[in-house]
RNA sequence: UGGGGUGUAGCCAAGUGGUAAGGCAACGGGUUUUGAUCCCGUCAUGCGCAGGUUCGAAUCCUGCCACCCCAGCCA
């Protein structure tokens, strides 16, 4: 854990707590979801604090499902929340619940709120409530059911439960201060009516409990010590405290804001992704396109990356925007000390060596990472016809470009400098095969020349390598102004997923799975949308498991 | 315009009365069989603004300004 990590002001505060002996020195948190829909980056500096501040105290984090709002919430997206949860490297242990698993003692708490005289059924309907509430700037009116008697609260309550009545007849309500400058004060619902049933509690319950009802007190009851949550929810202590007053459980658990993370151009409304999720514009919600746990780990960001990129951002009260540079930052890290290099061609040119004898194999030695010699090397046919990327031949190169021209010479990877003697053309003018000669004395290793070119490119063996397709992502879905879009047409990029055909060498080919190519994430380092003068452009290919990293040069003049 | 928050570089962020850490980005240079990585260097006389207190203020006081959140039977 770096200096950064620990001095973050919720840090330093739970400090506090613990070396003045509160809750004897123990930190409970919780991380808790609803599981209406993936989680999303966002989602990731909330678990990353809550797992990770616990573990730094010896304590525990319950993964908390809160699942009180029936109809929008289902048992796979629980599944897909648990799976990301443990991909990104935490460990809820036993702590594993639900909201739902505390609807008896909810309830319960309910009944005696209304015997305390602390909470009425009101009978208003939806609109006439929020005429009720007044304004941000008027106070609100009581309600006329608001001095029911405990009795007849107790027995509609009661009637509410039984399933006696229809969605939106009576509400559940929290007797407080209509008056209150804090609208959430002003009297608010604490449970409605959803004749629906319950992903987990099937068909028990006729009535749901609010969040700011059922929030608190599940965390009061799984004995919480810090109630982490996003800003929007300050207005809320008030109440989250209100009703720890009035209910009194043997523990008091303290909410805690810290502003959600905003990063540049990803897409992460919930309602949004669902969308495009639901019109068949992405191909589900771990499509790598997408900033959801699930399609970063298909596109091949290591969990640890992300890990790492939570911890540099920092926790504040602050409203920001992080940049995706950031993200990337700490993706490319993680990938260049820990990925395996391969070669791959994705836009062939065909080469021919004319002075390299015809039928002849030499099997190069690679090294599977240039820093690692750990990671060891492996054998890379190497014969007469190869291909090399497309964009790694320039006609009329500009002074800067350092791979091959006509007449240039470029240094193939592990193997020869070699020379562009002639270029084929077809009818149309466009280059279909370069004719080469290779210096048979700048064998890769052999120690006999230290001739230096300026460009170094991939290839790959005619002969050996595999066609296969991959899917080249764009990066995330992006909106021209992160600011000011809102409106979802705005934000889609259709065009952004390529399948391209790609020439592999042997050794990639090896954990290629024809079947399952989309498994082959695509990350750019420097996208071309995010710096279009930029001329540098390198492409990082990556496998999810058992994975390489292929790179691609610099492409000059874009 | 009621209530609750937040202002330190292009983006994050430390700093808690003793003279502005760090990261990303950017820029300049070096090494390099990936134009990657790596290494070196540059980047706030300034902390939203204006006053005040103090030997000394990003830190304390006063007054302004800007931005964000709240009027679900969503979370």
């Amino acid at each position: 854990m770096s200096d950064q990590e620990s001095r973050d002001f919720i840090r330093q505060l739970i400090r506090d707590d613990v070396s003045k002996g509160l809750h004897d020195g123990n930190v409970v948190t919780r991380f808790p979801p609803e599981p209406n829909g993936f989680l999303h980056i966002g989602h990731a500096k909330s678990i990353c604090l809550n797992f990770g501040v616990a573990a730094e105290h010896d304590g525990k984090t319950y993964l908390r499902f809160d699942d009180t709002n029936p109809g929008k919430e289902s048992e796979e997206y629980v599944r897909a929340i648990k799976a990301d949860v443990r991909w990104l490297g935490y460990d809820w242990q036993d702590c594993l619940t639900h909201a739902s698993d505390y609807f008896d003692r909810l309830y319960a708490a309910a009944v005696r709120l209304i015997e305390m005289d602390k909470a009425y059924v009101d009978s208003l309907s939806a609109d006439d409530i929020r005429q009720y509430r007044g304004t941000l700037t008027e106070p609100g009116r009581d309600s006329p059911h608001r001095n029911r008697s405990t009795e007849e609260n107790l027995d509609l309550f009661r009637r509410m439960q039984a399933g006696e009545f229809a969605d939106g007849e009576h509400v559940l309500r929290a007797k407080i201060n209509m008056s209150s400058p804090n609208i959430n004060l002003r009297d608010p619902t604490l449970y409605r009516i959803r004749n629906v049933s319950h992903q987990n509690t099937g068909d028990k319950w006729h009535i749901y409990p609010m969040y700011d009802f059922a929030h608190g007190l599940s965390d009061a009851f799984e004995g919480i010590t810090h109630s982490l949550c996003t800003l929007e929810f300050e207005d809320h202590r008030p109440l989250y405290d209100w009703f720890l007053e009035q209910l009194d459980p043997p523990n008091r658990p303290r909410q805690i804001e810290f502003s959600r993370l905003n990063l540049a151009y990803a897409l992460t409304s919930k309602r949004k992704v669902a969308t495009l999720v639901d019109e068949g514009i992405v191909n589900g919600w771990d499509d790598p396109r997408l900033a959801t746990l699930a399609g970063m780990r298909r596109r091949g960001y290591p969990a640890a990356a992300l890990r790492d990129f939570i911890s540099r951002i920092g926790v504040t009260k602050k409203e920001n925007l992080i940049q995706m540079g950031v993200l990337e930052n700490s993706v490319r890290e993680h990938l260049d000390t820990a990925a395996e290099r391969r070669m791959a061609v994705l836009q062939p040119l065909k080469v021919v060596i004319s002075n390299y004898p015809q039928g002849q194999v030499e099997n190069m030695v690679a090294m599977n990472h240039p820093q690692q010699a750990e990671a060891g090397t492996r054998e890379v046919p190497f014969c007469r016809e190869i291909y090399i990327e497309r964009d790694d031949f320039m006609e009329d190169a500009p002074k800067k470009f350092f791979r091959l021209k006509p007449g240039g010479e470029v240094r193939l990877r592990f193997a020869y400098i070699i020379r562009c003697d002639e270029v084929i053309k077809n009818a149309a003018g466009e280059v279909t095969e370069l004719r080469c000669s290779y210096d048979a004395d700048t064998r890769s290793g052999s120690g006999s020349s230290d001739r230096k070119v300026k460009g170094t490119i991939h290839w790959v063996s005619a002969q050996h390598a595999m066609e296969a397709e991959v899917r080249l992502y764009d990066r995330l879905f992006t909106v021209p102004d992160p600011g000011a879009a809102t409106d979802i047409h705005a934000v889609l990029n259709p065009d952004s997923l390529h399948v391209v055909t790609a020439m592999l060498e042997p050794a990639l080919q090896a954990v290629h799975e024809p079947v399952q190519f989309e498994r082959l994430g695509y990350f750019c380092a420097d996208a071309i949308d995010h710096k279009p003068d930029n001329p540098v452009i390198n492409r990082i290919v990556t496998l999810r498991d058992g994975w390489a990293k292929i790179e691609k040069q610099a492409i000059a003049g874009r």
